[in-house]
DNA sequence: ATTTATATATCTATCGATAGGTAGATAAAT
DNA sequence: ATTTATCTACCTATCGATAGATATATAAAT
């Protein structure tokens, strides 16, 4: 299925009650009955707007990623210090926890990629390929340290982590502490 | 059902398997029907050794946990320094990820909290607070660093995060940069 | 203006496959 | 005799998916 960047406000419902069950429990917690039950329509008027399941998986975290993208910015548009720049990468994921009391959409589906169809295990490596490249840009610029190599990938996994802590021991210190101390490590590493 | 430490050689095929798959697609991903044809008995048979689900989940993560307990021993029977004791958490996380291409099952349970049995979550939960324990504990000893508190919730989101974020790219990279780092961070922090 | 055609969005009804779970028989081991 | 471990056979519920009907709206052709 091609991904639209535009839905009918019924497809856009659909969407939402979807990608709410997905991050708490996985693909395969989302059924078309259920969702159906929740828009107030039947299933086969599911399929309509998405055919196949993996359709609707893939409109899913293509949604999500856009979404995201568009919240982080361009990533040196903004001067200052790298910690500085990382808060709005900081910002988005502590909503995004505090706000669904469920992990990261492509952390979720990440984990399972193994068992997921290929559409949808696509659009979930661009994310995170994505979110990579965003933190990497934003540990650039403006900074003297000449060597960022791996820093992007290892913040970003320490949010990813923490949001799993969070949500497993019912306790969202695990992610302001590991806010709190990437702000620190940065500062410490950079400038 | 009670938590037994010894299983018949049967049940432990089950086990195996079911861990595996719930390791690589969730609690959902795992079927009485395939763990039965995977261990040759019918999937009735399957549920004399653990009649609900709920009971095999719980099976699993408690074995699981029994197992990386084990292999993590005392957190204070090392000498050396806070890195030198955490390479054994390093050691088992990584031959955990390479070893079965899949993340630690607790992130891959924690993840989807929310929608599991009570007995299984909770099982999940402690298995992080043991492994938050340990790890504050091999942080503490042979330092002078005062103020350790948060660093074990972070480091252990990191290489959990890390673990996602390998199997979702397909690199494992991601992994052992994030490895690295800790060292890094670990040895410029402490002592 | 009226007819014709196409697209949108829903419905009812149903399919085969699979899910977790149970009852009751059987055979071997203790 | 009882326990252990398996089987056959079956249940109800749900899964993703499809066929075919229907109503409505817009658009194009007459």
């Amino acid at each position: 299925m091609m991904i639209k960047d535009r839905y009918s406000p019924k497809a856009s419902e659909i969407l939402d009650v979807a990608e709410t069950h997905m991050r708490k429990g996985g693909f395969d917690a989302v059924s078309f009955r259920d969702l159906a039950g929740a828009v107030g329509v039947k299933s086969a008027s599911v399929h309509y707007h998405f055919p196949q399941k993996a359709d609707l998986g893939q409109a899913v975290v293509a949604r999500y990623r856009a979404r995201i993208f568009e919240s982080l910015g361009d990533a040196d548009d903004v001067s200052g210090t790298p910690v500085e720049r990382l808060e709005r990468l900081l910002t988005i994921y502590r909503t995004a926890l505090t706000d669904a009391d469920s992990v990261c959409l492509c952390n979720m589906l990440g984990a399972e990629a193994r068992y997921l169809p290929d559409d949808v295990a696509v659009e979930v490596d661009a994310f995170f390929k994505g979110v990579l490249a965003w933190t990497e840009k934003a540990l650039s610029s403006n900074t003297k340290r000449p060597d960022i190599t791996g820093w992007a990938s290892y913040l970003l996994s320490s949010l990813q982590g923490a949001m799993v802590l969070s949500v497993a021991t019912n306790n969202y210190d695990h992610y302001h502490n590991t806010e709190k101390l990437i702000r620190q490590t940065v500062d410490a590493a950079f400038i």
